[in-house]
DNA sequence: CTGACAATTATGCAAGCGTATAATTAACCT
DNA sequence: AGGTTAATTATACGCTTGCATAATTGTCAG
């Protein structure tokens, strides 16, 4: 009897590395990380489950690599945001807000990897620093929309270091504090409450009237509105 | 040969099961959940694994348990606080905010537990209530305490329903946000910074000046500073 | 003081885990 | 074409997990 032996294809280092990471992703924003097992990672890759430790040196390779994969994305995916947003500092600062509290920011999906991997960044030096890097990314990228913001009182000049590095930590934590609830109470927001409530509590601690610069969502294109009606 | 079997002693069902729950907590905050094992709790509780499934039909049993219990007391502690600050509404308020904003609340651990647990609750029907339950509850309790405070402008009487429900839920993620940044990077915020940041966004996003009726943290009993120099 | 019963321990089991290793296959070079 | 090599699969091993069950011990009523 010829033993079935699966096909298969050769495919590049960094497609099957790139397909192991999806899938490590896949499995922890799904079933946390206890769902996220060698066997089940390399059935949704499509692999066999050796092919793991060809590429990654033990599982805990693979799940470094994945977060690292993750915040890389989203932090790339905050500054595609801005590059789309070329406008008055306003207008900016508010559009950056909004979209990080807006789907597709907003998913229990997304919360779920958050959670999944915060176990390891506590325990894990090198998931520890990427994490830490990460957060101060998004701090100070907060930080320079602030500075670029017209000073609220004339001829006042820019605003002091020490006081912009308490905004810019009020206002990450704000908006890291909306997101988790929405990720978290899908139901218990109405749409667009949360944009809405940070665009305008940042504006109250910034002294801007920042909800005036809102923009409207983006209607996604696979959802079919009625644009003619 | 006397096969050396291990002494004990009967202890009620509620102080067993409060022991195994307790070693739950801390396995989790130390190690994640999947350090939380059967045979790790029974170690760490100083009985044999058989007596868990004796007092919870499941470890699952155990885990909703132990989050449902640590809910519970994360809920009396935030009464207890407002209890012990009996005096007009902005002290209240800023007592309330920068407590939640230092130890023994922003602890590395306690946000351990938060994550590990947050897994379970996005798929346990159950857990998920726990959880729905305790946020609403926190938030409603800031939100009462929003409400006593006084108007600031004269005479315009109380908070609008729908505007208080908006500031309960940015003055919520506020708090909640600072706190995870608190336990992330415990290193990274000088002493009592997220306590004063807070206060200090909280009292602009509401209107009203509550950095002046903040307190000074309380010093640890357990740490021996000098009383009588 | 002695059963009787509940509390607790000890032991075993099947399943799943990450990892190691050898066999096999597809792609590439000449 | 054919041989070489890297990519991939298959299989097995040792360990840990949650759970079940039987043996044992402490406690307490009469």
């Amino acid at each position: 009897m010829t033993g079935e032996r699966r096909k298969f294809r050769h495919q590049g280092e960094e497609r099957r590395r790139d397909s192991l990471i999806w899938a490590t992703l896949d499995l922890v924003a799904d079933g946390g990380p206890g769902s996220a097992t060698v066997r089940a990672i390399a059935a949704k890759a499509g692999v066999s489950q050796g092919l793991i430790r060809h590429y990654f040196v033990s599982k805990d390779d693979l799940t470094r690599a994945a977060y690292h994969a993750l915040m890389t994305k989203m932090t790339d995916d905050n500054l595609a945001v801005l590059e789309a947003t070329p406008a008055q500092p306003e207008v900016r600062l508010a559009a950056f807000i909004a979209g990080s509290l807006r789907a597709p920011s907003v998913d229990a999906r997304a919360m779920g990897l958050w959670a999944g991997f915060m176990t390891e960044v506590r325990s894990d030096p090198a998931m520890r620093t990427v994490h830490e890097e990460t957060y101060l990314r998004y701090r100070s990228l907060l930080e320079t929309l602030i500075a670029a913001l017209p000073t609220a009182k004339p001829a006042v000049g820019a605003i002091a270091p020490a006081m912009l590095r308490g905004l810019a930590i009020a206002c990450t934590a704000l908006v890291d504090g909306l997101w988790l609830e929405g990720c978290a109470l899908p139901n218990g927001f109405a749409p667009d409450e949360l944009a809405r409530i940070g665009v305008r509590s940042i504006g109250a601690i910034l002294g801007h009237d920042l909800e005036r610069h809102m923009t409207a969502p983006v209607s996604l294109p696979s959802e079919p509105e009625k644009i003619s009606a």
